[in-house]
DNA sequence: TGTAATTTGTTTCATTCGAAACGAATGTCA
DNA sequence: TGACATTCGTTTCGAATGAAACAAATTACA
């Protein structure tokens, strides 16, 4: 029976510790040069893959609060990077797409995110990288069964 | 000059997802049964392994603002989970400890958060950890030095 | 000394957060 | 059809957030 617990050397917070640094960090990078902000740029980012997705297809994949996206999107349409449009066959989706303004942007902030991932990534070998990622989709497995949410049955 | 951005597979993405989910997936667990918060609980693991403490000192190890480490303290005090006292040496420092209470709950929260922890890392090997632990490591150096506020110089 | 700068912890303020309530649209099923 | 349930996205609301202002205590140093 143990009686020492070390808080910096626990999972939730060692993970908090890098997540909330490196986001920081990165969007100090992009905030002041394009005036977005973390969930904006993550709706940015998906549709720069994905065209006309719904909200809610942004929540899934996000899985950002359906309310942070429904305020980051009234943003951008705002700022004229998005666009919406309503579908056609169910009127409660929405179809959102980039404006040319929106895709420019997108084009010009990728390489940015790149380069920055690839300066926290330095120090680690190929080898590394790819034992990281594995390593961290195993937590992301483990954290998709321990959420009784997601696993909704 | 690769076109394609996956936001599933952005560094900093991964590690928001991982540790909002984990720090959720723990915090439902003790929210409850002990009544205090994330912060509050960062607290009293540090105060369960460093006794005497200023909140300065709680901040720098935690890395928690300084405004959200005075309210929990605030509250635990509230709580009786901890208590005060004023340093003779230096009257702005204030040396807190875990009541006896505070130890109570101290002594049935770490167990909790190792079984938890177990839990997490069921699905790995003890080198994976071991793996896993050291890449974190070189993660939080690599963050550290791109952190300029911590470099202060 | 004494004055300015620094440190510590609290409080204020505007912003952000997510849970829940909500309206509108659609689906289900008798 | 009609009644009820569900889904999508917005909005409301109370709580939490962090930056900045602040008072009190200490330190630096001229």
């Amino acid at each position: 029976m143990a009686k020492e617990f070390e808080l910096e050397a626990f999972l939730p917070y060692r993970l908090n510790q890098l997540s909330t640094g490196f986001s920081h960090a990165f969007a100090d990078l992009y905030e002041s040069r394009f005036g977005i902000s973390v969930p904006e740029w993550r709706v940015i980012a998906t549709l720069g893959r994905y065209e006309d997705v719904s909200s809610r297809e942004i929540c899934d994949s996000t899985k950002m609060d359906k309310s942070k996206v429904s305020r980051a999107v009234t943003r951008l349409i705002a700022a004229k990077l998005i666009a919406r449009e309503v579908n056609p066959d169910d009127a409660r989706l929405i179809r959102l797409k980039l404006t040319a303004k929106g895709r420019k942007l997108h084009r010009e902030i990728v390489p940015l995110a790149k380069a920055w991932e690839e300066r926290v990534l330095a120090g680690l070998s190929d080898k590394d990288r790819k034992r990281l990622s594995k390593l961290l989709s195993k937590l992301e497995e483990s954290l998709s069964k321990a959420q009784p949410k997601a696993a909704a049955e």
